[in-house]
DNA sequence: ACGCGCGAATTAATCGAAAATTACGTAACT
DNA sequence: AGTTACGTAATTTTCGATTAATTCGCGCGT
């Protein structure tokens, strides 16, 4: 999840050099996202320019950016901070993202063509790749895998004919790896996790 | 459709003065909505600072929390423009927005309480007092009864026990009033649009 | 001891100008 | 004639410093 699809989309195929305020903007995310800038904590201007090594107004607007997705609240002439995490706000998200992925996908399942199962396949390869270099280094969370399941995920959901809803969905599960790295509930994570994805993958190409 | 619900949420009952880049993400906001600001303008700094009368800083920043939410565009080293609008966007909002006001209802209607209800009837009163006014001027868009009629649809779903999936609902109320007031589709609106607020209230609060 | 108001220190927000990047028009070259 | 290279102008991005707001601590009065 090193990168989001909004930041650096625009840098795949083309020379465009990627701003100072958007590099700052990633780093933050990552380190909100991983939980290394703790929930509620008090983002103080001067600290992060030190930290993130950079100026005043990139640090701003990247700060304004995070406040319009929620990663960071902004308190009116009192600064930033990361926004804070409830049990009850994981068992919204949680609820939400059920609600949402379900319409994503019973869509896709009805509009997806040869491509999407393309996409799907691809997207599985990749996970499964990845999952086997998970285990040699026996390391639960590794940024490649996380991507290649969020990638899954995306490619599932791909056909349904909306991206406005796809964004939504990839909203909702950047904040639920959030919850899920504050939580480090890595035991659950065991070896039939690549399974159930498989026979995930399996039931939604047969329909 | 004055201020939304991120904006200035902060100062509903506390001191705060809010701060300039807030007044101008609002404007900016405003005039997107509104069309004033046409899709894929390209906003040139220089040009906002003058037109806006505020300062470089707050003005990026505005610009910054606008592209997070998608109203504008970010172009990395080349400026923002205003997002463009397509009628397949459209269509893809419609669509999205049904989906996700259905299942908003639907949760709102299961769990539902009374103070949810007197909500409704006290969002459908102010709706009603500002359709009559809106009569009285023959003012089709006048920005209290957008205002009220988005909040009797928030009213409607604010049972739905996610305020994560009311904000996306809001979001997407916002880009569909843009639309609205894009094609400036005004003929379909006649008096028999309160009538079916009410029956919707009607049917709602029955279950 | 507790609350209240005033002033110093700290922090955020804004401004004005420098630095970096892109856009554009002109001229040289194939 | 078309195309590439180059220099200048326009624009965006960033920096350093100023201004405005908040927080904290102290003394005063009750």
């Amino acid at each position: 999840m090193a990168k989001t699809s909004t930041d650096n989309a625009g840098n795949r195929d083309n020379d465009a050099i990627s701003t100072q305020a958007s590099s700052v903007y990633d780093r933050l995310q990552h380190d909100i996202l991983t939980g290394q800038l703790q929930p509620g904590l008090k983002l103080r201007l001067k600290d992060l320019i030190e930290k993130y090594d950079t100026g005043n107004s990139p640090l701003r607007e990247a700060l304004s950016r995070l406040s319009a997705t929620g990663m960071v609240v902004r308190e009116e002439n009192r600064g930033f901070r990361v926004s804070p995490a409830h049990t009850e706000e994981l068992m919204e998200l949680t609820r939400t993202r059920c609600w949402l992925e379900e319409i994503a996908l019973r869509e896709s399942i009805t509009h997806g063509d040869t491509e999407w199962e393309e996409r799907i396949v691809l997207a599985y390869h990749w996970l499964a790749r990845a999952a086997r270099q998970k285990d040699k280094a026996a390391n639960h969370t590794s940024p490649e895998w996380e991507t290649h399941h969020q990638e899954f995920h995306l490619a599932l959901i791909s056909a349904c004919n909306s991206s406005i809803l796809m964004d939504f969905c990839a909203e909702l599960a950047k904040r639920s790896f959030r919850y899920r790295n504050l939580a480090e509930v890595v035991e659950y994570r065991d070896s039939h996790e690549l399974e159930e994805h498989r026979e995930l993958q399996d039931a939604v190409l047969n329909r």
